[in-house]
DNA sequence: GTGTGGCATATTGTATACAAAATGCAACAC
DNA sequence: GTGTTGCATTTTGTATACAATATGCCACAC
């Protein structure tokens, strides 16, 4: 026996239902505030409400979705403040990533890594946006992994998804892009140098850099939504 | 209008079940591994199987429970590595908070501590130690107050009860309680002193120490469980 | 004995039915 | 007009019924 212990995963409806709001929210389909109303979700999902329902436990408690009693979930709508607290969370998570990341790091790590930056490179001299994207998140998520911590990894993402379902359209100029992926070669060095305070200081302001575009765009709606978590 | 936007908090079924569930976790009345059988369940809650399957996810996205498609929950049973990572993770979490405390800590804040610490230290006199379980507590969480962040007080809070249901028992000596006490009192120093990076220093050794005791008296248990989480 | 197949039972997964609460609106009082 | 009451409708909360899957056991072959 023994098929290397891993379970063929076939997904349980509230799962897919859950997977597929998730990606909903994230993409903005479903906007922050937006009230979901169960009988309309089932029929566009094909499930029924007990699966529906299951669901929105599991984005509730990944800070996705707001639950009130008798009055249906919405999609959180975070406040500035929200905001500023989930960034400041997200900063020392990053920072203790790259902390340990420093303390574990493989040969082979540092290979991946500057292929993905080499990657990276390419893609923004050939303006190349979306695939910018992906790559810097492959690389963030690639020094989470390299931490080697499953419970940081399971929070950084859960916490990701939260600030990526605020929708922010930073303006995104070229100076800023060109600092960041500059900033990208220069984590990439402190963890080949083993350096973790470097890295940790790295990381630390290049969110601090996000963040501070984010909040900009945000300075107009401020006391509007606001949930507590 | 406005009765200071405060919801008077009615607990639906769901809500009732988890946190009755979560008790029943934390102080090992079920204890990590064990399945729960919904239909039992149901009848000792006196509730249905609708409103527990909710209560089910969302113990399980706090990782109080481990849900596995077509066989039901179970308490989790955290390996050894599990726990190690656990802490890694619960020692960066106590040491931000540390930092932020430092930064925003106000002299009402100081003047509570201060408070706490004495009957902390009173409770130890008296070989008190269920009041120094709470008091200790009290602490902990009041630093995490201090800090001003929801985001990483409902992290720590989420963690800590996933650490609390590993029901351990260090063995608890009169010099670990001690220097558990005399720790406390230098917490309080640095933080009245504003030095974020001293109280964050020691914050994370606290920690280690219980982390150690606690890894101690699970070093044969070792490959037994062992979830993903 | 060991292992396999198949059935009965138990358990979980999903849909639906019913209850309770919230919402919207119209009629009415003032 | 403004505000209020009561009812019809919608929506959510909970229980239950039915379906699908897993589990345990026994008979049987070898």
């Amino acid at each position: 026996m023994d098929g290397s212990n891993i379970p063929i995963a076939r997904l349980t409806l509230p799962e897919a239902a859950a997977e597929r709001l998730r990606a909903l929210i994230i993409e903005g389909v479903l906007l922050p505030g937006a009230k979901l109303n169960e009988r309309e979700l089932c029929e566009q999902l094909g499930v029924s409400r007990t699966p529906l329902r299951e669901a929105f436990r599991m984005l509730a408690g990944d800070g996705l979705l707001v639950q009130l009693p008798n009055r249906g979930a919405q999609v959180v709508a975070l406040s500035r403040e929200d905001a500023r607290h989930a960034f400041e969370m997200m900063g020392a998570l990053e920072g203790f990533a790259g902390e340990l990341a420093a303390a574990r790091v493989t040969e082979d790590d540092i290979a991946g890594l500057r292929t993905l930056q080499v990657e990276m490179e390419a893609a923004h001299a050939h303006d190349d946006l979306p695939t910018y994207y992906r790559i810097n998140r492959a690389i963030h998520d690639a020094i989470n992994a390299v931490a080697g911590n499953p419970v940081l990894t399971q929070t950084y993402r859960t916490l990701n998804a939260r600030l990526h379902a605020l929708r922010f359209r930073s303006n995104f100029n070229r100076a800023k892009w060109d600092k960041a992926v500059a900033e990208h070669r220069s984590m990439i060095e402190a963890l080949a140098a083993r350096d973790g305070a470097a890295l940790r200081d790295l990381l630390i302001r290049h969110l601090r850099a996000k963040q501070q575009a984010v909040l900009e765009t945000m300075k107009n709606q401020d006391v509007l939504g606001g949930t507590s978590l």
